[in-house]
DNA sequence: TTGTAGGCGTTATCAA
DNA sequence: TTGATAACGCCTACAA
């Protein structure tokens, strides 16, 4: 079966293609009658318009795409849905796409702006350490969301919408000494780490100075290279470790809510109690934090308004072509039921 | 700063442009010296071709899609893995594509299909309740993987890769009455549900009736409407109004493990405690399941073998043109910490 | 091995 | 309000 065009259809309805694409776009200048005809007719022989033929005419798609970095982190997934209802109601059509973890988000972004004439682009998570020559060949606006970058992209110009890495990971270890916590074991990214695992770090570190407590290297653990990052698998794994060395410890800081419960469960397989024999502390404030038993204390990001920002920005530097804008955000610290006070 | 196009490089190269397209596509006649001579003006420039102008020309893209329905489950996300895998074996490209929950899965294939020129078409979860004139629109093989389907599709023509829900659910509440439980209350779906909800429950009824159980109709309650299906949050909210309502019972079913960890935590701060109170069970095997305390009781579909099967049976269709094949998987009853024998 | 020219399906321009 | 026609950027006969 021949795919059907826009030239059959106008044909069919003997008017001329541009009547029929007037139709289709709804365009002001063309005579309602004509157009439900047309309409009619289309839904009739089940004509779709090819889009690749339409994106290479447009200039401007009004369509905005989002490029989640990995396929898996429960915590973009509502923020995707806020930034989706966001754009709605700007009008502006949502183009979803997923970034693997090999693949290089600009290039992609690159290709797809000229694919799909896109408005603009938000980035959503990962790590971000490209060149500043190699930003600038983004066409069009863009935002960093909640994306973890390192030192020398402070000089940047780029917008953002994120958290302090720092000093939120330094607020929750800050409250595990509160708590009268000396050896807090930190399940940890990669030494290579130049993302939020180094950040995060940097803020376990700075807490534990302010509070006096020297640091041990021994207490810092991190994940293992042959699972997942950022999984549950890959905490329980660590904690396995952990908890074979004979380490003594009174409480744990992972660097995210996935890798603390999988260390729970460890712990708890050790038949150690939770919180009475170990504080346990996450980070990201996901559901699985609070539907855990006992649930997680951790840092939880606004993530509402964070994706509300992130498309206000965007669309600032789209319609006003304003300066670039870097918001921060601070997020909240939820105690649960698996931290308390240290023995003493 | 001027778009660069195919000609622009031809023109630098002092070559023609259907040289420069050779040398892209790695055409085999082309004297490799030219063809590096032009990939170097082409990274130099930082050309990169036009997706839609290429995919408006040519007539198989290689390339498959797989179109995810509902963007949040983690169920899927291993078998996304393991597919892109697969399909990378074959040499075909993979596109990646997420479908609204409102959105029609096949308006979106066809629409891809004329748009990408697919090969090939994964459609991976969700309900499926098309007519039969709507699937046959679909102009390239496509297989339906653990999708739902309700009976009348029997006798449809298509491929599938699934696992027999009504028989599975069964398997598990039968494993729940052997352990002498009898007034076990389920959590599922809306009386509407035309998908697995239906036939879980299907299984659950037929379960108890093999086992002499009386059907007690005010043990079955469903997901709230105001919070999204199948989410650990609406497990929560529904166990929280049975414990209010002062319900009888000795074990609970969840068709899905998202719901039956919030069932947990609802239970547990009722003071219940897990299995010895109240046993627990779910469905789907996740990951959660296992790292929840305590474990969750569940079915676990075979993720892997079904993925692989997956992308085998739709090269099948596609190289071999042969009939469609529909495959059953079984799954596996996995026990965990929550279930118990019921008191005398 | 290479270049020229035509066409993929659509939208935008311009004239009617 | 309409219709013819020229792009959009690429691939691919076909000719050289």
């Amino acid at each position: 079966m021949e795919n059907i065009t826009i030239k059959d259809i106008a044909r069919m309805c003997g008017v001329g293609v541009s009547t029929v694409s007037r139709a289709i776009n709804n365009h002001p200048d063309i005579n309602p009658e004509t157009q439900t005809m047309i309409m009619e007719i289309i839904r009739e022989y089940d004509y779709i318009p090819n889009n690749s033929a339409r994106n290479l005419k447009i200039t401007d798609s009004k369509a905005i795409a989002i490029l989640v970095k990995g396929i898996s982190n429960p915590f973009f997934m509502k923020m995707i849905k806020v930034m989706e209802d966001e754009i709605q109601k700007k009008k502006y059509a949502l183009v979803l796409h997923h970034v693997e973890d090999r693949e290089d988000e600009v290039d992609v972004a690159i290709e797809l702006i000229k694919e799909k004439r896109l408005s603009g682009i938000i980035f959503l998570g990962g790590f971000f350490s490209h060149t500043k020559e190699k930003l600038d060949k983004l066409q069009v606006p863009y935002v960093l969301s909640t994306i973890a970058m390192t030192q020398k992209y402070s000089e940047y110009d780029y917008s953002s919408v994120s958290v302090d890495d720092v000093a939120e990971s330094y607020k929750i270890v800050d409250y595990l000494c509160s708590l009268g916590h000396k050896k807090i074991v930190t399940i940890t990214a990669n030494v290579e780490d130049e993302s939020i695992g180094k950040l995060r770090y940097e803020g376990y570190l700075k807490a534990l100075e302010a509070n006096n407590i020297s640091f041990n290297e021994s207490l810092v653990y991190h994940m293992t290279d042959h699972l997942d990052p950022y999984t549950m698998e890959n905490g329980y794994a660590v904690m396995k470790d952990i908890m074979e060395s004979g380490q003594d410890f009174t409480a744990v800081y992972a660097i995210s809510d996935t890798l603390a419960i999988g260390a729970c469960k460890a712990l708890l397989e050790s038949g150690k109690k939770i919180p009475e024999d170990v504080s346990v502390a996450g980070f990201d404030g996901i559901d699985m934090a609070f539907f855990y038993s006992p649930s997680i204390t951790t840092i939880r990001q606004p993530i509402e308004e964070m994706a509300k920002e992130t498309v206000q920005v965007l669309f600032k530097c789209i319609e006003e072509k304003t300066a670039n804008e870097r918001k921060t955000f601070e997020a909240l610290l939820c105690i649960g039921e698996s931290t308390c006070e240290a023995k003493k």
